[in-house]
DNA sequence: GAATATGATTATAA
DNA sequence: TTATAATCATATTC
């Protein structure tokens, strides 16, 4: 029976009246003595209020005025037995979460252009499949090529000062907040725990600003990678020597005009284009043709009067025409010269 | 600035 | 895979 009083007495301080939680020497009971300590609880608590709004050597005066005060193992004690029970609640909180699928998205993004993953190679593959993606690799597209490169390596570049800087700044705070904890488990009760989980959550806030740093730089890539298959869009005419060759050729057979692959080749080769390109332009000219036999009639009619006089000329000189062969079949494209008056159905 | 020409791209069929 | 046809996007012409 009399046992209690001297439990609430003991040196954990879990008292079981008054106040719940309050120890029962600490709470006022009447009486001078208890009066004292009232007030010196007071003022404990009153410094701790007002820690922040003092000065820093002041503040620290203050702090070491508090560590070494006669009723701060009492207070820890408190603030021990209040931690006890909120814990439940933190506990509650911690828990692993998965890696997040939209930065992991972002990572791969920004490996696959080469930002984020080994300094050569990368982007100039990345470069490079754009390239082939939008057909033909011309000499004349280095230039752009280059600056392709020059424009991603600015973005890698700015993307990871920036990030080591977060990261910096990330370890300089982490560390700061650890110490500041370290510190202030003098005072109150801080596990390492609870160190732990702070400094996750500093992380946590962390990454999600290098996300936001992720998100802008796929937009930067985005929006280089989209000019750069614009610029390669942008469409330049052949020169006028080219594209005679090609309606000479066009025209010249005119019956099958489909050049073999190594026709093509000449072809590019003697007008300073692509295969591709030469392709596109018989496909071009095939399907336009076609569509406008009338509109062509003029051009037909010169381009096959000017391969007449280079046959003439060839014949005459007993060599063959300068025109890359092909496989030339009947029963192809209408010849204008022969259809005067004959339009397209 | 509208109309036209032209090289490139894309969807589809053979 | 290649050719065609439609379409896009830019260049050139009037």
């Amino acid at each position: 029976m009399d046992e209690q009083p001297r439990l609430m007495h003991s040196h954990t301080g879990v008292g079981m009246a008054g106040h719940p939680g309050l120890p029962q020497h600490l709470e006022g009971t009447g009486g001078a003595d208890g009066d004292g300590r009232k007030q010196d609880i007071g003022d404990i608590l009153q410094q701790i209020m007002t820690i922040t709004d003092q000065s820093l050597d002041e503040a620290q005066a203050r702090k070491h005025a508090l560590n070494c005060h006669r009723m701060k193992p009492a207070l820890f004690n408190v603030l021990c037995e209040i931690k006890e029970k909120t814990v439940l609640s933190i506990r509650g909180a911690q828990e692993e979460e998965p890696p997040d699928p939209q930065l992991m998205r972002l990572d791969n993004m920004l490996l696959a252009e080469g930002v984020s993953g080994p300094e050569k190679g990368g982007g100039s593959a990345a470069a490079a499949a754009a390239a082939a993606a939008s057909g033909g690799v011309g000499a004349d597209n280095s230039a752009e090529h280059s600056d392709y490169r020059a424009k991603l390596s600015q973005i890698r570049q700015i993307y990871h000062t920036e990030l080591e800087k977060y990261e910096q700044a990330c370890n300089e705070f982490t560390t700061h907040v650890m110490n500041l904890l370290r510190e202030q488990s003098r005072t109150r009760p801080i596990s390492p725990k609870e160190i732990e989980r702070m400094v996750s959550i500093i992380h946590r806030k962390f990454s999600s600003i290098q996300m936001q740093l992720k998100q802008s730089t796929c937009e930067a890539v985005m929006i280089l990678r989209s000019r750069f298959l614009d610029a390669r869009r942008k469409r330049r005419n052949f020169n006028k020597q080219a594209t005679e060759i090609l309606n000479e050729y066009f025209y010249s057979h005119l019956s099958n005009p489909y050049p073999s692959e190594e026709a093509k080749e000449e072809l590019a080769k003697k007008c300073a284009i692509t295969v591709a390109q030469v392709s596109n332009w018989f496909g071009n000219k095939r399907i336009r043709y076609k569509k406008n036999i009338g509109k062509f009639q003029e051009e037909a009619n010169m381009y096959a009067a000017r391969t007449a006089v280079n046959a003439a000329n060839a014949s005459s000189h007993g060599s063959q025409a300068n025109s890359p062969s092909t496989p030339n079949s009947a029963g192809g494209y209408p010849s204008p010269c022969y259809q005067s008056d004959r339009r397209i159905q």
